[in-house]
DNA sequence: AGGATCAAAGGTATCAGATACCTCGGGAGG
DNA sequence: CCTCCCGAGGTATCTGATACCTTTGATCCT
């Protein structure tokens, strides 16, 4: 068990001791909104230069907990997704296998998504999801192909906006966080599968049938049903993407 | 949708267009334990002073890219779970709601856990959950109570153990990196549902048979049971957190 | 009076130079 | 061959100063 509580102090630098003190302070206190006092302040408060603390600052800062602004205060920063991205990143970048860990993953968050999406849309979530499936159909049209490099990239960002308003629909704010952490890393993935997409015969239209399913499914409130469509698209997703990196492997076509 | 890519910087000023940069080397081209080039090298190269490359750095030291220690050069650091704790830490403390949106994140997660670790546990993972397991016993022995306060820590800490070391032998990183980041917070919940839990009559013995059955099923490589059993594990653990919660909001004993 | 303009105050961003202290490797001494 | 010590390279922090941004309130014009 290497769980260090809470301690992410690096080695007792003033900085770091500084940071972890402000980090109770703003998770305990402060709500998202408030400033700090100003750098000034918190040196003469801590005894120590105002460098000290602008490093202290900027910690906290990398963490997601504050933001800055040349003139004005820190802000204290409600804390997002983003702060997972970077280890997604990396793993998807170094670890052959990273990739499908985090599709497995996904997975499971989305037909938990799916899930709590049907037994508890209100409105406004259904309605945002109707608009990424609408978008989806206008970027593509009847055509099986895409008529430019700027349709398909319009149908691949309401895809994806897509699951995101699903997501916020469940009305779980870590599922819509967690969602959001892995967007960059998965775009990354998204990108390797729809070359395997085309490579299958999947046409934009499949895609849009499938969203459709889901779609239902949350509609009628039938969170069973949603999951399952849910895991039906993703693991096409996911086939997709193995059958593109394997074929990758073969011949390697590397920027 | 407002995913904005990657830009993570605040204002364009020196300090993040260097830390951005610098994101970008690690993330892409350097490998954990590698260190940067001294502050002075780099302050040169981006034409800055060594006091904007300090900043750049804490701003990533802060994102959990590097490892900072006085005297050695900057470390290339594996991001961790870590990163998402914050956030996490923020929405348990400020949204009622929050601690309960993380169980349920928690309970599909742990139930993927259960799964894959049924499915591909080897050898030295099963070992580990069975010594969470054991441990959990000898701290609490065959008394319903706890001998002291000490060992009712010693139990807790075993038992969250036990979920860590299935999350690991999933073989699945994110799964285990997600454990990990949900933790701090989590023992928040934990230390509250333990209180509901005695309230119910529940004794350390059923908590160590709930366990043990998820452990069989893995052992079996039965990863649909192993997934249930965890459900109905986590589902009494919720269902305690709510009992407790619900009783504090109306004795409110805050210290 | 009411609104636009501008200057000062408060802040942050960055620079330069200097000191303290830590780490590591190599050489002197045993 | 091992140990101890020292110097080189590095980071951590301090002080003092300058540049530039934001906010605000006073001034001035209409």
């Amino acid at each position: 068990m290497s769980l260090s509580g809470d301690a992410r102090s690096d080695h007792g630098s003033a900085a770091s001791a500084v940071a972890d003190d402000l980090a109770q302070l703003i998770l305990g206190e402060l709500a998202p909104g408030q400033s700090l006092p100003s750098e000034a302040d918190l040196a003469g408060r801590y005894s120590v230069s105002r460098l000290t603390i602008r490093e202290a600052v900027k910690l906290l800062a990398g963490r997601g907990l504050l933001e800055l602004s040349r003139g004005r205060r820190a802000m204290v920063r409600e804390p997002d997704g983003s702060a997972f991205t970077d280890f997604l990143t990396s793993l998807v970048r170094t670890d052959p296998k990273g990739l499908f860990d985090l599709v497995e993953v996904r997975l499971s968050l989305e037909m938990q998504s799916a899930t709590m999406a049907a037994k508890r849309a209100n409105r406004a979530g259904i309605i945002a999801i109707e608009n990424a499936l609408q978008g989806m159909r206008d970027s593509v049209g009847d055509s099986p192909d895409f008529a430019d490099e700027a349709a398909e990239a319009s149908f691949h960002a309401f895809d994806f906006g897509f699951h995101e308003a699903v997501a916020l629909a469940s009305g779980n704010r870590v599922l819509g966080y967690l969602f959001e952490a892995m967007a960059v890393p998965l775009r990354e993935g998204f990108f390797i599968s729809q070359r395997g997409h085309a490579d299958r015969g999947h046409t934009p239209q499949d895609t849009i049938a499938a969203h459709q399913r889901i779609l239902d499914c949350i509609r009628e409130g039938n969170g069973r049903a949603a999951a399952e469509a849910m895991r039906i698209h993703l693991r096409d997703t996911e086939r997709d993407i193995r059958m593109a990196l394997t074929k990758m492997a073969q011949s390697p076509a590397r920027s």
